[in-house]
DNA sequence: TACCAATGTCAGACATAGTCTAAACCGCCA
DNA sequence: TGGCGGTTTAGACTATGTCTGACATTGGTA
């Protein structure tokens, strides 16, 4: 809380209610929330906080590159904490998203891509995630 | 197009015109159109067709196994007529996406993930396309 | 302290993707 | 002709996200 008013002031970026309150969730978070459940989430703290709220500081965050926005659900674009390169594995029963640490994984053969200028990439999974 | 009458019949659906005209375009493209796109499209071959049309038979022809749905693009889900498996490339200039095939690529280290079961994947590629 | 400009917030309007519904429509068969 | 499924249609509805214009809050200056 205390962290998330100067991880704010570091930005530069003026450390409203309306802002702690998003900032303090989406970023002690290991899930992957969409909007509303930021909005919802927010609201624990800050009752009054709008939607408009919302978007603001999540766009502000991802623009000031504390977070990444990811089209992985269909309907929503869901917030990302973890900011390094990973994989994402989604569950196809309960829509859970779950990161892959990057090293997990390898993917070779980009020299059949002579076509392609590459800055980035992923591996996204399907499946069930086992019970443990 | 007579094609496109046979297939959808071998699916046991009725050939209607405003069926034809979506399958007709989307089954013969190598683009990734959006529903939008279809209903656009569509309207060239049958102007009266209805956007809840293009949703049905794009849904249909999704059930029947002959399109893919993909939510690789922000705001809407765009189909592709190839449903082998492979992977995508998406220019972040022009929004394009492209198919990379399978073969082109490999992923390893899957021993690393114990704890899922893995129906699917694929790789997502961003970056720029090359002039050619 | 008082004031002002800049910055933030808010509710609600708006745009867009997609689903649902109820009525109309169509082809087929008696 | 009349009826019966299956299909299409316009429009209502929901949800995500952006935008706007009025209002509140803040920080700086005197």
């Amino acid at each position: 809380m205390n962290d998330t008013i100067e991880i704010l002031r570091t930005l530069g970026v003026q450390p409203t209610p309306q802002r702690i309150a998003v900032a303090d969730y989406v970023l002690n978070t290991e899930g992957h929330p969409s909007a509303d459940e930021v909005l919802a989430r927010s609201r624990e703290t800050c009752p009054t906080i709008s939607r408009a709220s919302v978007y603001n500081t999540l766009n502000l965050l991802v623009d000031k590159g504390l977070l990444k926005a990811h089209t992985l659900r269909e309907g929503a674009v869901v917030f990302d904490r973890n900011t390094e390169r990973h994989h994402h594995f989604i569950d196809e029963e309960s829509g859970e998203i779950h990161d892959i640490p990057w090293e997990h994984l390898a993917v070779s053969g980009g020299s059949n891509l002579a076509d392609f200028q590459i800055r980035d990439y992923q591996v996204i999974l399907r499946g069930r995630k086992k019970e443990s």
